[in-house]
DNA sequence: CCCATCCTTGAAACCGTTTTCACAAATTAG
DNA sequence: CTAATTTGTGAAAACGGTTTCAAGGATGGG
């Protein structure tokens, strides 16, 4: 009576199944079925004991298995290629906790050693992932549109804003970011400075460049320039800023994130130079370690609980309905300052 | 003739199937099948003529589906709930890069605010993940041997060393790396040596503060002393270290971890104290901030990749072999010197 | 009391794949 | 040139669910 013609469970801890249920309820498996999903029409006899039976086995619908027939498998792509980075290990954090509540599953794709986009996007079809959150900061442009054109909703967060973006984007407008960074080095006295960033080929990176440079145009008296870490990380704003300091250095610069800003405090110390003094560093995201003792760096903080959030929230809802129209989602910034920029003269 | 019965593909780009290929290549979807799967016996024409379909087709099998039958999901459940230490980003980013070379997709679980451990279970259950990764620092010891009891493959990453283990655990041994973090101490000169710990209940944490006392017992003339920041971030750091200065401090504290450590050097700094003259510290773990100038931490060096290398060499491992008697591996730590402790006197 | 309606129910088909099986064809051995 | 293998193939039954459908039972209106 308790035997069934399966194999005996095979010593791994199998989870009971439907028709197990079913059996031991004496119904249809149909009927256990209706009373596990929603709008499932049973009478409450049967669901009683339905239910008996299915605490009894420990029985849980799979996921998996239903997703074959509904199409659902709650599996969200969670794409990042930083692992730098800490400001990411917050947004893991945010993201993930959000996802959850929403029944969501991240699936954890690490693009760091990966160029082909073709892997990837066979990666998310294979596990029927139901939607993409990209957070990945090197990535180049077409990476989120060829996502989308593989048929998977798709919504980039820290993406950059375009007038006429081909997928969802959510973040901030790195341009304006850009021009705020200018705009307060210029205010505070600085005259000849600088943008540091991470990768060339990233639209964020080249849209706080140009948000800068065009800021800085104009004002009279300010004369520019630029260079590239090559990631985002504080080896590489190190490094970059120590090369930069051999030379004719400016009087500050904009690192493009933070973790870079880092590394290049640490560079502008060890060469001896004094910091807001001799040359005056602004940052941008405002990561936790931005307000350390040690480091109390002057940033332009970017929003990243609201911009999780949002993305989410965009993305639950084009899981809904796919052809929605391409949005975008801005959020502003601001300005915190610490110590590493020469304080605004009074006037 | 390019038509079939099947819904139209309601505007979603649906990626083709396993009957589409066999029907365009004019053979059995067994045929299909076996092409795609590795021991497969096809005709050299056959197979040409099914990854001729495939291909313009643009088809691949889906995993999900193959799970199945096969049982295998391919799924890691990658379970954290420490995303305050940014030591755990390097973490992740170590153990997704070695769980997609094998294969392995991960199934990332934020725990932050979970404290039920059926939940998760189930959670694992429902996507058939085949077996779980423990990185979570701050989960009370019969967490991962519930996990276990459920049927679930568990290692338990930076666990705890125990002589009878009931899990799979790989890491250091933290109760020897208490030894080392004393003996440093002591022979820096420090004599009144306090502990600083993350959460009280964790075993490893505990193992670490066992360590410490015993060997400090070993030693005349020293005093002992410990407490318990709460969790492992550098506020929780800076909270407890601060609160301790306002009593009757000690000469030098080893903090539990890098990132407790170094919200306690901070809060040394802010209360105008020497820093390793009035109070040493030393940490544990290395992160990478760990070195950055303004930090110079003296820390005890945990082997990261190392233990996640041999993590997931172990899963994989008793994927295979389920019922493999529970296994230890630990990793030698060392000592890396910087500048938060007393130099050690010349003899 | 009869008929229309609604709610429940189980049978059966289906989701996309793998796997077993029986059998035919091709190869090798004797 | 048979007989004994080996190899390649398609039909069909899984895997663990959902969904459609037709039918049975209860209910309510007239």
């Amino acid at each position: 009576m308790s035997d069934t013609k399966n194999p005996p469970s095979k010593g791994r801890g199998r989870t009971a199944t439907l028709r197990q249920v079913a059996e031991r309820a004496g119904v249809s498996h149909a009927a256990v079925s209706r009373t596990f999903t929603e709008g499932g029409s049973v009478s409450q006899e049967m669901r009683r004991r339905v239910e008996k039976a299915a605490r009894e086995l420990r029985y849980f619908p799979n996921t998996l298995a239903s997703s074959l027939t509904t199409g659902r498998t709650k599996l969200i792509g969670l794409i990042a290629d930083n692992f730098d980075n800490p400001f990411f290990l917050n947004v893991f954090d945010l993201l993930t906790q959000e996802l959850q509540e929403k029944g969501l599953r991240p699936l954890l794709i690490n693009l760091r050693n990966e160029s082909d986009a073709a892997n990837s996007i066979r990666l998310l079809q294979q596990y029927s992932v139901e939607g993409v959150l990209l957070a990945a900061s090197n990535r180049p442009v077409g990476f989120a549109t060829s996502i989308r054109d593989a048929g998977i909703p798709v919504v980039h967060s820290f993406g950059p804003i375009r007038s006429a973006p081909s997928v969802h984007v959510v973040g901030i407008n790195n341009f304006e970011a850009g021009r705020m960074a200018a705009r307060t080095l210029v205010e505070r006295g600085y005259r000849n400075i600088g943008y540091i960033g991470g990768t060339e080929t990233t639209a964020t990176s080249s849209d706080r460049m140009s948000g800068f440079l065009s800021e800085a145009s104009r004002h009279d008296g300010v004369t520019t320039s630029h260079a590239f870490a090559g990631n985002y990380s504080f080896d590489a704003g190190y490094r970059e800023m120590s090369r930069l300091l051999t030379g004719a250095r400016a009087d500050a610069y904009f690192c493009a994130d933070d973790i870079l800003s880092i590394g290049a405090i640490s560079a502008v110390q060890d060469a001896g130079l004094d910091l807001p003094g001799d040359v005056g560093i602004i940052g941008l995201n405002d990561m936790e370690m931005a307000g350390w003792r040690n480091i109390r760096l002057t940033t332009i903080r970017q929003p990243v609980q609201e911009i999780v959030r949002s993305s989410i929230e965009l993305l639950t809802t084009i899981l809904e309905d796919i052809d929605r129209y391409p949005e975008t989602r801005t959020f502003a910034c601001e300005l915190i300052e610490r110590d590493t920029l020469k304080p605004l003269k009074k006037q």
